[in-house]
DNA sequence: CGGCAGGTTGAGCGGATTCAAATACAGTGG
DNA sequence: CCACTGTATTTGAATCCGCTCAACCTGCCG
């Protein structure tokens, strides 16, 4: 089984068995461990060196100062923490584990070697960084024009499309644990609506929620009420090969 | 007078007399005027080339097939519409000019090679992304956790430092020529609580509105309704000369 | 002068918040 | 095994921020 890592990317590229290896060895170093609610990379901190989730969620979040904390991004198994650690002198907000989380330090200087190569794996890099503004784009719709249903069906649907991206979204359903505060703070909303709204998803046939697990019952309508609209993760592998596996685009 | 794009990317770094040059004739080229509403470039579409804002105001912006709309970014002199081009096949969401707008051309295989260096202005390229990023990110705060007071305060403060970075605020005043109903587009807000709010910021001396032109007239008050703190703009210019001119910082 | 786009104002409504309390649940230690 | 504890979820009721709808005003341009 493929890394995660490796797996995200190959939803743009096609990567020769020397660039797997490659991929594998530059994750293969020091492996963290995070407790849930630990810094993985605090606001404010720098690092030589940038993190890769490899097993559970974790989020880039800020604290305003008066409390309030929003939560701008979900990172799962594949996603890489701290792009900007090659130019910007400090991290402008933290990334933390929600739940027992592993990340692979990755060597910046590899890193940074790699982005500037002309190679399918400079491409991948780039295709990240990219496809993250438009996953904030779209975020910004969310909270700017989607009413509380559609954007929580709207990020729902986003995690399902991303978890099947790194084959952990087996039945449509995976493991996403986190508190109905947390998913307040990741959507613009309290905890009490963000309550509300999320019976009315189940009432609906929609979602099912089975401890950690969210359960995606009804993919379409889901993706209806979502308005959602793939695009903006740029799933079209251009290298494509001859139809082996599953086209990227298939899993929107 | 340089131009906005060398101008706005020495907020970062130092660039040599060689390397200015290198920029001034990359932006030299081919010259686009379009009209206001005209898209520079529209959702869907690819181009070898990418476009970089010399005068006027530009929007990122997407349309829900309801007819709402989004407006994620404005982009002004020395702003680089569509760093996507590198990697992606097709833009995500369009940018339109807000008013009479040139851009310029520039070679997208120029871009790519630069980006590629290990120089100052691959950095500066890299540096423009990641701020971009860490705007977006800003903007997701104001619509998750900013009332609408804070949110445009917020907004219209971003835009006074990001205009006192390309030269353009003279005075705390800058030329921001947009309708309420754009404003309301771009903060998740009904045109007519905008303008609520918009009256409110001006009744406690705040702001004004000259035509055209927002002038900032209490500054340190507008920054502490918004809750502004610059750190996500990252103008700490590394390479910082020895104290010649402005240091980047004292903008924010 | 008429037309039109943008700005302003008022009144009523509703989605989301706030505050508060009740319930469910998992872990811990006696 | 159960009482105890803290955390998360659920429910209710009152309130408010921002929305909707609609009218009116203003400045500009043909």
């Amino acid at each position: 089984m493929p890394n995660p890592w490796t797996l995200k990317m190959e939803m743009f590229t096609v990567f020769s068995d020397e660039e797997k290896q490659r991929l594998d060895k530059l994750i293969s170093g020091k492996a963290l461990h995070h407790a849930p609610r630990e810094d993985i990379i605090s606001d404010g901190a720098h690092s030589a060196d940038c993190h890769v989730v490899l097993s559970g969620l974790a989020c880039r979040y800020k604290i305003l100062r008066d409390g309030r904390r929003q939560i701008m991004a979900f990172l799962i198994p594949g996603d890489l923490c701290d792009a900007e650690i090659f130019v910007l002198k400090v991290m402008d907000h933290g990334v933390a584990a929600m739940t027992p989380t592993t990340t692979a330090l990755v060597s910046g200087a590899a890193m940074k070697q790699m982005l500037r190569e002309t190679s399918n794996l400079g491409e991948a890099l780039w295709w990240g960084t990219m496809t993250d503004l438009g996953v904030l784009r779209e975020r910004i719709i969310d909270h700017g024009r989607r009413n509380a249903k559609e954007r929580i069906a709207h990020l729902l649907y986003e995690m399902l499309v991303r978890y099947r991206m790194v084959q952990l979204a087996p039945d449509d359903s995976f493991d996403f644990p986190i508190t109905q505060t947390d998913l307040a703070d990741a959507t613009g909303l309290t905890p009490v609506h963000a309550n509300r709204t999320l019976q009315k998803l189940r009432a609906e046939g929609l979602i099912e929620k089975n401890g950690r697990v969210i359960k995606v019952t009804d993919a379409e309508g889901l993706k209806k009420v979502a308005q959602f609209s793939g695009e903006y993760l740029h799933l079209d592998r251009v290298h494509g090969g001859a139809g082996i596996g599953q086209r990227a685009g298939d899993l929107v």
